[in-house]
Parts: structure tokens; sequence; C-alpha cells
DNA sequence: GACAGATGATGAGGTTACCACATTATATGT
DNA sequence: ACATATAATGTGGTAACCTCATCATCTGTC
């Protein structure tokens, strides 16, 4: 008898347990999805957020100047100590994805800006991510999905405070 | 001018996006709440499922011997490696929780019980816990939390096919 | 009933994603 | 002018995983 069994889900789990089962599981999807751009997940992830911020950060007429991200915002974004920030902009930056400049408004203060190359990249990632993310959630309703949403930003509200 | 903005969360973040910021917050958090206890989250819930399977085995009228669940098998509740199963096993044990035991069928394998102290402390953090998890997750109606179950169990589902 | 191949646990060694604390440079309020 | 706060980073650590190799044991087949 060769029961399988890949994949069993304790019924007794609780909502937040089956968050944590599911984020594993996502984090080792990503993982793969992101390899052929040689990113972890977490890179992937702070240059998505460091071309979103660019993004917003509408591209003024003329200038390079201006653009870029504090560490200490990236790290908020991300939700992790600056200290932490610091280390996935050094992966970023060696991979030539991420440029660091001083702050010509602090100087004690580094912008990260993103390099042609990582610009590229992250919309390549954001495409592919798009695509496997959309798979999954695709099983969901438009409705379920928007309440999915919602319960989340309530969860993460009550969890933070 | 002192925004604090102590916890952005980007608009475009999908809600898978959402789901692994909820799971650090989760890590978090059960970290400081099992400290008590000197267990770190992922210990917890190794001891909680052993727990659980001890249970679910209704002791039998006399015998001790049949208790224990395998490691593979316990690797498999938490959707890890075997490999990591020993090893939070070996954590447990050297707190005095759980013990390995021979399996009698098979002389390759080990089961893993419960200490009596084992199980108070598991009754304990899962009283702990259950505290705790209601508190955030009563910020949900009872109809949105069963909702949001049901579309967690699917997005399992899709991520893990 | 012997033996090839599968399987259970574990040793060895590695990675990722974090963290706190101390330090240094700079900014800011009084 | 100076105490205090803040931005990033060096140092050093941790948890929670992983793969691959190994060894013991089991199982099916001939």
């Amino acid at each position: 008898m060769r029961h399988h069994e890949s994949n069993p889900i304790d019924p007794e789990a609780s909502e937040l347990e089956l968050i944590q089962h599911l984020a594993r599981h996502l984090r080792r999807g990503s993982a793969v999805e992101t390899a052929p751009w040689g990113l972890s997940p977490h890179q992937a992830r702070a240059l998505g957020v460091i071309a979103r911020t660019e993004g917003r950060r509408r591209r003024s007429p003329e200038g390079d100047q201006g653009r870029g991200l504090r560490l200490g915002a990236l790290a908020e974004w991300l939700h992790i100590a600056p200290r932490s920030a610091t280390e996935v902009v050094d992966a970023l930056e060696e991979l030539g994805l991420a440029l660091r400049a001083p702050d010509p408004a602090d100087r004690r203060a580094v912008l990260v800006g993103l390099t042609d190359r990582g610009r590229q990249v992250a919309h390549e990632i954001r495409a592919a991510r798009r695509a496997q993310t959309e798979t999954i959630l695709d099983e969901l309703s438009a409705q379920d999905r928007a309440q999915l949403r919602a319960s989340l930003l309530t969860l993460l509200e009550a969890a933070t405070r």
C-alpha cells in the first residue's frame, strides 16, 4: 500500500496557520520563478518596490536627479529592519541592478535607484510573476479575491498592533 | 515634520504578497508568544502537531506502545523536508518535551512521542496561542473567516500543484 | 532465500532572511 | 555650540529551512 499523501492539511489548523503554510509554499515557488534572473524572492521583492516607487515618482522631464528611495524607506516598504535593507541593496548592487547615490538633501542618507538593466529585469520579473500569481489567484472569483484582500488587510492591521 | 508611517502597505501588492507580509508578522508575533516556554514558533508548531496526532490516536485502554509519530510523517504535516523534522525533534528532545522511540514495526523508523511535560506545555501553548490567534481573527466576522479559510485552502491547493 | 533497489533517519555542510548592538557621519533643536 | 537624534553600516548571531551522501533496514522478484 503506497498512499503518497503528499500534502496533508491539518483540519485543526487555524486560518493563521494556513496563511503560514501558504506563505512557505509561495516562497518556494517564487524562488524557482526568479531563479532565471539569479535573484532570491526577497531580492526580487525589493527590486519591485524600488521600481514601483521610481514609477510613482513620475519621471520629471529632464533630470535623473531626485531618483531613488532611501534605504530606510525601502525597509519600511518591505517591513524589515533598516539593517536588512542594507543587505538586500548590497545584493542588488552586486548584481548590477541597483545603484546607491548620496542623497543631496541629507548626507547621511543614501538613495537607491535602478540601473537600466535593473529596470528591465524588474519589468520582466513583474510580468512573469504576475502571470504565475494570476494562475493561482484565478482560482478565486473576483469577489472572493476582493474579500480575501479585505480580510488580509484587516488581519495585517490587527497583527501589527 | 515627523511622519512616522510605521506600516505602509503597498497598494499594488497582490493578495499573495499580503499573505507573505502577514506570515512574517505572525512569525514575529508568535516568537514573542512562545518565548516564555523557550520554544521557537517552529518548535511550538511541531509540538502541536505531535500532540494532535497523539490525541487523534485515541489512547488505547492499556498500552503506551504504539504512541508516536514517524519523523517522516511529522515532516509531511509540517510541510518540511524529513531532514528538517530531525532537527526540530532534536530540539524538542533536548528541551525534555519529546522522546524518540524505535518503531517496532520498522527498525529504520523512529517514533516521536511527547513526555508528560511535553503534553502539558503543548496544552498551555495551545491555550495561549488560541487566545492570541482569536484576538486577531476576531477582527473578522464568522462569515468572513469561513470565507477566508475557504479561499486559503483553494490557494494552497493551487500553489502546491 | 538472496539480492537489487527503495525507504527512513541522520551527518555534513550550505543558504536565505532576518535580527540587535555598536559605530560613524551627519543633521537639528535650543 | 553642543547634546541628542537619525541614517546607514560593520560585526556577529539566529531560525528555519535545504541538498547530498551514508547507513541501516525493508521489500519485491527471481
